[in-house]
DNA sequence: TAGATTGTTAATCGATTAACAATC
DNA sequence: TAGATTGTTAATCGATTAACAATC
């Protein structure tokens, strides 16, 4: 038994937009594909393609690429996405309801089958996923044996909800508030970081209209700086 | 002149997270605050606090910790948030629905004034917001110089309609689809890869269950493993 | 003062990039 | 074969973490 690879996070979580491309040039009849080839459709290096595809364990060939089919596999594979697993979302706000309605998630392996809210419309649904209370949480996430949940409440409840969530038997939150969660270690959490990724927009935006540049120059390399 | 801070991407996408924190603290009449209490509130180090803070050119009390009031400003002046920039969003999907009701934009310095989408009925407004077909995306994008777009339109049209986005004049985009997209250099875009979220929570929380660990155990350290 | 915290320099850690022999 | 690409080891780069003197 080879050793398992060992992954690392930056790796993770660029498999999935390997997946969606080679998604893309399967449906358009393409067998193998070169890790340059790849690298220039994702704007990555060749090399950081060959390292994230050895994780995946199919192998090359030499001179030739790598095979479209069997990576489409390894990926779903190494993911576990070759059946999507089931996921509660608590929180039906504007953003809540939004991921209810994007269908999207099912290549992703994942199945979002109920949502709770503080005080539902009896047998109210959402893009046809029902809508329950949130007492009604924990005998549901007991009985479908659910492990992952989603959460969008509003900030001010984050904290109280999430608590609830693992009391359930939750094992991995993802987090699309912006409350920084403290929950017991062993349980996976994933933060949704939008305002940082308007943060670096903002940031850099500025620079590129005020000139200010506070970006170190990529050109200087040996030079001293006094 | 000091010589400006030079900033670091992930230090960057924490300022926002601060900002969450400092002005819950500011509601609750803290005058100042310490790295170390900082540090427990977001999960980091209090180096790494002491060191993002920095950044922001706001001085500590030795002894006693930073002042938040001032701190509040002085994130939001480094990232140009005390007031929002206005911004485009093409594509009134599910998603892109969801953010042009998401009014909690305006606390980060964002303001969204139109939408653009293929077709739209005549005079439609989402949540207060006017809709416009995309043909007229280039003319109110230069008449009112505007620099910011929100891509939200599907997969296939991603690239296509950020050709166009670029053509009119915005510099800065923030890509909502899975494509990756291929600009001039010198066009700012920032990638939200929220199915890289779901890969990293797929991959650790199926490691939890079936316990096939493939994560380098962090308690070992000397120790040699054959 | 004593205790706590800041600010900064140095050390470590981890990921990316470079280089290149092996191979189809 | 010749040309292209894989797979892997080593070097570089950048961010985090450690350490500690200065200071209120």
């Amino acid at each position: 038994m080879p050793a398992p690879k060992v992954y690392t996070i930056p790796a993770l979580k660029r498999l999935p937009a390997y997946l969606h491309h080679l998604r893309a040039l399967h449906a358009s009849g393409e067998r193998s594909v070169p890790s340059p080839a790849l690298a220039r459709a994702l704007r990555l290096d060749s090399m950081t393609v060959r390292k994230d595809l050895e994780l995946i364990g199919v192998a090359g060939l030499t001179g030739v690429g790598y095979p479209v089919e069997k990576l489409i596999d390894g990926i779903e594979t190494f993911l576990g996405w070759k059946n999507s697993s089931e996921a509660f979302l608590a929180g039906t706000s504007e953003f809540g309801k939004a991921l209810l309605g994007f269908r999207g998630f099912s290549a992703y392996g994942l199945k979002i089958i109920a949502a709770f809210d503080r005080n539902p419309p009896e047998g109210e649904t959402i893009h046809g996923i029902p809508v329950f209370p949130f007492s009604e949480f924990r005998h549901l996430t007991e009985r479908l044996k659910i492990r992952m949940a989603i959460l969008c409440v509003n900030d001010a409840d984050a904290q109280k909800v999430a608590d609830r969530m693992v009391e359930a038997g939750i094992l991995a939150i993802w987090n699309f508030t912006r409350q920084t969660l403290h929950l017991p270690p062993e349980i996976i959490t994933q933060q949704v970081n939008l305002a940082g990724d308007l943060a670096v927009l903002s940031v850099r935006l500025a620079e590129k209209l005020h000139n200010t540049t506070a970006v170190p120059e990529p050109e200087r390399k040996g030079e001293e700086i006094l």
